[in-house]
DNA sequence: ACTGTTGACTTCAAGCGTGAAGTCAATGGA
DNA sequence: TCCATTGACTTCACGCTTGAAGTCAACAGT
């Protein structure tokens, strides 16, 4: 088995290092302002933006790229705090809707600047054109060698 | 606050899938056939390749790209199994350092064939090399304007 | 020489993510 | 019609990460 050369190295060393230290970057802001993880925020978010601010769960996260496990767990607590609200779906009982109420709106819509000024800061800001096209040309082609959960 | 254009929303959107679902990936594959998380064989590859395999704590954290406090607790765990000693740098006690064992070695050493592949798989070759250069690139820049910890 | 400060590191305690196990509704086959 | 299967989802239990608090050695200032 070979050994990575220089090139590839370099990639996987830059990769791991943008893996392992990016995500804590992305949360304190909005961890320290709002009480919310990254993942809690594409939840609230994804879900906001969905008709009648409704989404199944299967869908959910799917898009906010966590495991129903996880998601569970998380919009459990989000039903707790009573932004959200879980129910059977009415067009196939097998499924479960979220619903996103009022409160919750409130959450995400005042947690959304934060985390756009992040964003834009740890990651946009920093790159040019060529380089945003570039990642997500990358990040495409790695999604496509990633297996459905 | 201006919202993201088209562009910047694939970037972002490309990344944020990159940096929640490929971590589970690259670990898979080490963790069924080696028990270890992907932060765990970086820990103790860097110390494998350090001079008498032998590395301040400080020093391993900013490799491993993760906490004193994350580090701590695994190296912890890892003494546990015999496969590091902590002890004060003979050369300024403030320090502690960690030495790979040879069981720690033997470990290291099988997974290094799993993480590679693994690497290989889900990183390196579905890239172009254009692809890995602009990764490398782009990676520099991301972490270029994150904080020291 | 004494002591406050600093930085490295460990430990603590709480919250979170994971895989496995369990529950349930709908489907498909006998 | 019955029931095994399938897939969506929840819960469980355990291990891990995190930020805060605590400990310690060395340094710097008085």
């Amino acid at each position: 088995m070979e050994w990575l050369n220089a090139e590839e190295k370099d990639a996987w060393t830059g990769l791991v290092s943008l893996l392992l230290l990016m995500p804590g970057r992305l949360e304190a802001p909005l961890q320290q302002e709002s009480g919310l993880s990254l993942f809690d925020y594409l939840v609230l978010s994804h879900v906001s933006e969905a008709p009648d601010r409704t989404m199944r769960m299967s869908e959910l996260a799917h898009l906010a790229n966590g495991s129903l496990s996880r998601l569970s767990n998380v919009v459990k607590r989000f039903e707790q705090r009573g932004w959200v609200v879980r129910s059977p779906d009415p067009d196939d009982g097998r499924y479960t809707v979220a619903f996103l109420t009022d409160e919750g709106y409130e959450v995400v819509e005042a947690a959304a600047p934060t985390h756009l000024r992040t964003v834009r800061q740890f990651v946009l800001d920093p790159l040019s054109a060529a380089d945003r096209q570039a990642l997500t040309r990358i990040a495409a082609k790695l999604s496509v060698t990633i297996p459905p959960p």
